[in-house]
DNA sequence: CCCATTAAATGTCCATGGTCATATAATAGC
DNA sequence: GCTATTATATGACCATGGACATTTAATGGG
């Protein structure tokens, strides 16, 4: 065969990597199969060679968005004290920086509300992926009963990626930083709900 | 002139609000002009008669919506005990059945990441409507300073509608329950956050 | 009762976008 | 170095969608 073996999948990454950046930055359809190949350094013709439909696509960029994400948190995890854990993940994510970032940002604030609409294959895709990530973080919740963990964890996020799509709404200015403090303070206190309330007890 | 006076208004009020419906349910870009003129029982052709471009009606459509939500939440206000007043605008906005019903729901969980990728123009819109939103819900937090209770209602409706968008994606099995179940939760103590607290330090 | 006025319909234009058939070009093995 | 093989490129098709110029139809005032 010409071209070297791991060309085809070389090539194959490179556009699900450019496309999972563009497709958070601009939407599901915000930007279509030839801007997607070019941003590769492709032409558009070549597409269909690497995927069945450009549903296939979005559902392998938006895994690999959230393969990062994961990542991401895994390593803060690894490398920070564990009573810091949580405040370190809730501070990177609900940030200006993210906020203003949204290509190498997380999934879920970007592309949540279109991916809800797709169908049942690209949504289940979501759904799994979506689980892993409120697993992680429900991993760094101790000293609570698993769904506990799971419950807060939950609720934490949901706060963490509202906050971010109200405070992408606002833009950057006043408000949006309002709204981006109040985030933090709420995803905070949620995450360690249960140990307050333990404290209080004891 | 023909057509008594009102027509032509009762006529644009109409399209705005089968649009607002339907926008929220397929999303910014998810109907076209020619659809949303069906919707109305009008044909593409007289849109621009109505309004200037196809994002002038999304802007408006929009406000409606916000509009709808603000006027209930006053409602609910209006018409329940103070103590319960936040319990009972959270317990219907983080339910199953507005998360089978995006068209009829929240614009913000349904519209809110596309409409943050919007021209400045929407976004400004937008963002006005979601502050009278935050004020409203800032209302039924008693006995803290005001700003103090804005930034628990931002905090609050930020893990609402996060909760509402997670939940979607997950379709509507025992994962999407499990992820409505903890974001009331996380939205209740939020809201009730300082009542607690004083409580403990009294 | 007719005509000036204006709401809505018809029909068209052009750009964009997903899909795919076919052509081209690059290389690995003989 | 040929040739079989396979990764991209070219180019086209067709559907959709926003925009708008023009026509049709409805009605209230003269």
């Amino acid at each position: 065969m010409r071209y070297s073996k791991e060309h085809k999948q070389e090539t194959h990454a490179r556009i699900v990597k450019k496309a999972s950046v563009r497709l958070r930055e601009k939407g599901a359809h915000g930007i279509g199969v030839a801007d997607l190949m070019k941003e590769a350094g492709l032409t558009h013709g070549g597409f269909y060679a690497h995927f069945d439909s450009r549903e296939a696509l979005v559902i392998e960029a938006f895994a690999y968005a959230m393969d990062r994400s994961i990542e991401h948190w895994r390593k803060i995890a690894a490398e920070t004290p564990a009573e810091k854990r949580l405040s370190t993940i809730i501070d990177s994510y609900v940030s200006p920086v993210h906020r203003d970032d949204p290509g190498r940002g997380c999934a879920v604030p970007a592309l949540g509300a279109e991916i809800a609409r797709e169908s049942a294959k690209t949504r289940k895709a979501f759904a799994a992926k979506l689980e892993q990530l409120i697993d992680v973080m429900a991993d760094q919740i101790p000293d609570v009963p698993r769904k506990t963990a799971r419950r807060q964890a939950m609720g934490t996020l949901a706060t963490m990626m509202g906050t971010l799509v109200m405070s992408r709404v606002a833009g950057s200015g006043e408000l949006s930083d309002e709204i981006l403090l109040a985030g933090r303070e709420a995803a905070l206190a949620r995450a360690t709900a249960t140990k307050k309330a333990r404290a209080k007890v004891n």
